[in-house]
DNA sequence: CTAAACCCCGTAGTTATCTACAGGGTCAAG
DNA sequence: CTTGACCCTGTAGATAACTACGGGGTTTAG
């Protein structure tokens, strides 16, 4: 068996049929040599690019930007600087929505904390708080 | 002035007129009454609602939690419990969030700190990394 | 030989949160 | 009384990453 039906290689990869044609369509995966009836006719090696672009999107990296990684990955003249680049914005990136995060989970926990936890609401301090606070930027 | 034209509105709490519409038609703001030319007419509760709304984004709850939030703080026999309820599930739903970040990015930060930071990415260890790594979930 | 399970293409729907039109009416200033 | 800034409705587009569906052909197991 030197190739795989577009269902094989999802099974393969954990992925549904569709989801390959949409990477397909995106220019992640190339147009794979067809068979006489028209299927796509996998290579193996199709299988590492799909788990290339699953454990990228795990890194939190969007297809966008993996097309980028993988572009990168096929050419040649690539410095490891551009890649090592791509990865601290990611981290950069991050660590920004983890900022924000935690910013919204500090507030949140004051509020949970402060509520008396019964009664009836309409004096309940996390409404209250919602409606009054200016939007106080922890951030 | 007792009531507020819909552009006066959005301009009072830094959104545009269509996003009161469409939040109008989310039904997270009450159809206001109209003026005889068919203007909407807001009172001025609604720039509390709205600033309530806005704050709720702020704190991470999307349109619909939002939504569940305004009928509690409506419903005069809610009780401080269910709000908090709401809260701390949030909470939890904010540091699970965090949880999967600080993941990816510590697994990112090792990827980027292996890289050699120069020289061709053929061997590249990010690359390398993310083709072969076999999903190692730290969460 | 037939029925299930697979494959094809193209289009449309999903979720969330808006934003942008198109094609009209209205209001205030000069 | 005209011009520009506003308002109306309804529909479509943006973004991400799929998922579903309709209406077909193909392959394989029994």
């Amino acid at each position: 068996m030197k190739s795989l039906t577009i269902g094989q290689l999802a099974h393969e990869v954990g992925i549904n049929p569709e989801s390959i044609r949409f990477y397909e369509a995106q220019n992640l995966v190339p147009e794979p040599p067809r068979s006489l009836a028209g299927y796509r006719m996998y290579p193996l090696s199709a299988v590492l690019r799909i788990r290339f672009i699953k454990r990228a999107q795990e890194l939190g990296f969007s297809l966008k930007e993996i097309k980028e990684l993988l572009s990168l990955a096929e050419d040649r003249t690539t410095d490891c600087a551009d890649v090592r680049e791509l990865a601290q914005a990611k981290v950069a990136e991050i660590s920004q929505k983890i900022q924000t995060l935690e910013a919204m989970k500090r507030a949140l926990t004051v509020l949970a904390e402060t509520c008396p936890g019964t009664g009836p609401a309409v004096n309940c301090s996390i409404l209250e708080s919602i409606s009054s606070d200016e939007a106080r930027h922890e951030n």
